[in-house]
DNA sequence: AGTAAATTACGCACTTTTTTGTAACCACGA
DNA sequence: TCGTGGTTACAAAAAAGTGCGTAATTTACT
């Protein structure tokens, strides 16, 4: 397992944040205790491996905590701490900056990734702009 | 260029924050104009090809604004958009976040090193030990 | 004076590295 | 045999690195 080392904070959090799972997840999370399965079927195209992968990561940057049950079969529980909580948020706000702040978020339906391919064919916007 | 689909805000502002450099280079960005020499002396590990490619999402999600300048050799300046520099402050969050609340962000690792052996809980540094 | 080289910000093709998916296997009791 | 949560090995896919080419002008060298 890699290990966390940048000197930067900002760095150090989006080592851990960043990918398509880990907010994801934390979503999932904050609505209460999830069993693997639970995750699993909140988010059904993550795989089993990078379920596995993607929790453990979390779970060593304090955001969950993993619980193991006695018994059979195995259950396994996981939650957000407080830190991961905490974290909430901060992430809840980067949503509503996309939403509300970025040009991009705010398109109203699907004309959005349309356009930028034209945009992109050679046409440069900075003769547009003036 | 992939496309953002995803419904989702979070997933979507992820999406083009996700890896190392988008916020990495919204930190010198909020420095003020740069030049894509500027940013590659900023940050001396990013190959130019990745450098163009992060550029080009970051302006595709309205954060960063390009502007090319006539004339050889070629001049091209990059700068937050008014939407990006109200990100900076979400991502700041972030990174304090990670400092101040995560239980992994704050190791003491300034202090002697015997006090940090008896606080380790369950949280392994493996890697970072010299 | 003539030619070569450097400059800037890329694009493109190719290779390497990293990440992710797939599938099989483990434990055990109902 | 199924189901749970997890690991491992191997394969596929995606991301990133590398090096070459490009433009028009200046500088460097002969």
């Amino acid at each position: 397992m890699k290990s966390i080392v940048s000197r930067c904070p900002i760095e150090e959090v989006m080592q851990v944040l960043s990918g398509r799972w880990p907010t994801l997840l934390i979503y999932y999370l904050k609505q209460g205790t999830k069993r693997f399965s639970d995750l699993r079927r909140d988010n059904p195209t993550i795989s089993h491996k990078m379920l596995t992968l993607e929790l453990r990561k979390l779970e060593q940057a304090g955001i969950v905590e993993r619980t193991e049950f006695d018994g059979y079969p195995l259950r396994v529980e996981y939650q957000l701490t407080s830190a991961g909580h905490k974290l909430v948020p901060l992430i809840d706000a980067l949503g509503d900056w996309w939403e509300t702040t970025s040009p991009v978020g705010e398109q109203p339906n699907t004309l959005n990734a349309a356009d930028t391919l034209n945009a992109e064919t050679g046409v440069s916007k900075d003769g547009l702009s003036g």
